[in-house]
Parts: C-alpha cells; structure tokens; sequence
DNA sequence: ATTGAAAAATAGCCTTGGCTATACTATCTC
DNA sequence: GAGATAGTATAGCCAAGGCTATTTTTCAAT
C-alpha cells in the first residue's frame, strides 16, 4: 500500500491477495495480445477450407474492417510465422499456422457448445464465444468438456444395460 | 466473396453466416474497448471500501502497470465521467462511476463463481474470469446465475418437505 | 519551519490496430 | 493483346495503452 498504511483490526475486505490479483491481470493483458491473431487464423483456415483460398478481401469482410487493417495483419502474422504471402496472391498457413489453427477451432468450438449446453442461446453463445475464447485456459475448458459429456450423455444403442 | 466465387454443391461449410459473424467480431472488438475501463473502475471501488481511498502508486501495484499508465488511464477514465481527481490526491468515484464499479463487481463474482462450480479451481477461476467477465452478455449471466442456483441449492432448515 | 521521501504529473518514446485515399498488379473479357 | 475491374499494396493519419526518465507537489518527521 501507500505511505498511507492501513492498519487496524482484519475486516473482511473486498480486495483479494495482490500478487494473485496482478497476476490475473498480467495473464489476461497477454491473451488479449494474442486474440486477434488467433481470429485469423482461425478465420483463414475456415476461408482456406470453404473455397480453396483465403484472399484479403474475404477476411476483411468477414471480420468487418478495412482491407488495409488486414493486408497490415497479414504482415504480423506472417512475421508471426502462421502465414505465407505471394504478393497480390493468396494466403497461406504454415506448419505452425494449421496447428494454431486447429487448436483455435476446437477451443471456439467448445466453449460456444458449452454456452449453449447451459442455456444460453445459439446466437448470444456464437457472440460470447468469441470473445470468451480466448480467455479460457485448458483447465477451463477440460471442465467445459466434462460437463459437456454429461449434459449430453454418450447415445446407446436401444436396450441398454 | 471476392471475385473468384465459388459455386457447386452445397457442401457442410466450416464457414457461418457472414453478417453474423460479422456481428461477432465487431461487439467483441467492442467489449475490448470498454474492459480495461470496467478493471480500473472495479479496482478503485475495492481500494476506496478496503482503504478509504484509492492512490495511483495502488492501482498500479494491483495491475501490473507503471504509475505514468494508472496516470493517463485515470484521465479517461475522468473525460468519461467514471471518476474525479483531485490533483495530488487521491480518486473518487462518480454516481456513474460507482453504477460501474457495482455492475463490473456483480459481474466478476457471477463468472469466478460460475467457474468454481463446474470444477474449475479457485486459482484458474481468478485467472479466466478476469479476462472473460467482459465478454460475458447479460443473457449469459443470467445462464449462469441459474446454473449456480440449481448446482448451489438454497439450504432449507433440517426437516424439509 | 525545513527538509526528505513518497506520490503524482509530465514529457517523450514505442507498438498495436484501426481508418482513408491512392497507386499498383493480375486477371477476365472482349 | 488492350481495357476494365477486382484485388492488393502503400502512405499517412489517429487513438489506445504500454514504457522510462524527470519534474513537481505533498506530507510527515525532525
Ligand atoms: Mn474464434
Ligand atoms: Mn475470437
Ligand atoms: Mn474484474
Ligand atoms: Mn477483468
């Protein structure tokens, strides 16, 4: 605290243990330096796997920025190393770009079906979803997926045991 | 799609609906606006109701940022009308500012709990509902408010119906 | 009352992620 | 093959949110 410390009988305060708390914070302004490259990606291996090829014009429309907020993305993520680049050609993802990819689309998946799973409705889970991925860490979304496999249990075949 | 459309069978698409998406990304890029304000509000509310007040040198602290940061933030967060400043004293809320605090507050509890009780641990909870609060639409509160209820059953007095 | 230390303010820098306007290239069509 | 046009690149602007270094002010202790 400041040159001002408190003293004084233990009430029970709203404030939770600092460096906890820094922590949390610190680990949530690093996800949110990751997010957007991980909507294209996710974005770009959809666009790739839709129609043959991701162009910049799709990207940008989809996400609903200009074409040249992409084209300088582009340059991250190929800098990044998730993306190759032929001048005024398509996009590309590396090794590194599919497996980001990949990983992207099953954590939005799970924690959009688990959205639903408790109620929320398709199109607020698809909103949520896509800003909540980002910050669910595996252990979050091992409980999501747990509860999943509950919520709907595995079909058996008619006569069970 | 760009100019090269793509036509033929309609196959199952990794791609949704474009306006829909569309409509994701932008009220996600929304929220992201808003939550560094939404942690700094709630933060002074915990130090002003721990400490009475609420100094740059603590802000900082609990964030993980440097002073000059909590500084420049805290202007915003006055042309915004969430706070006053009194200069070389400490941060008080406005009527605005304290509606904020109390729903940001409100909000955090909801998710941290929330994930507490599908199993995730106290630690991962602190961590991810720090970044996914803000991500979090009132309908998904609600969800997850009922989940709680029913996993929390209230408790009745021994001897209950 | 002085003064030393803590806190706040300010200056100046950087990166990220937006935008518009404009120039360039590839491709399709004739 | 020459245009038209769709798509891409580039330049230049802005705001937000970080940082360090330095100055200014307050406050507490002598
Ligand atoms: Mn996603
Ligand atoms: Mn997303
Ligand atoms: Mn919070
Ligand atoms: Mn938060």
């Amino acid at each position: 605290m400041s040159k001002h410390e408190k003293i004084g009988p233990e009430v029970e305060s709203s404030l939770i243990n600092a460096d906890a708390q820094v922590e949390s914070f610190r680990q949530t302004r690093n996800n949110r330096r990751t997010e957007l490259v991980e909507d294209y990606v996710e974005l770009i291996a959809d666009l790739i796997e839709d129609g043959g090829e991701a162009r910049q014009v799709d990207i940008a429309q989809r996400l609903g920025v200009a074409q040249p907020t992409v084209a300088k993305m582009l340059k991250r993520l190929i800098s990044e190393g998730y993306i190759q680049q032929r001048r005024y050609r398509g996009i590309f993802l590396t090794e590194a770009g599919q497996k980001l990819a990949e990983l992207c689309r099953e954590r939005h998946h799970i924690v959009e079906s688990f959205l639903c799973s408790i109620g929320v409705s398709p199109e607020t889970a698809r909103i949520d979803a896509e800003g909540m991925e980002h910050h669910a860490s595996a252990e979050t979304l091992e409980a999501f997926k747990a509860f999943l496999a509950r919520a709907t249990p595995p079909r058996r075949v008619a006569g069970q045991a």
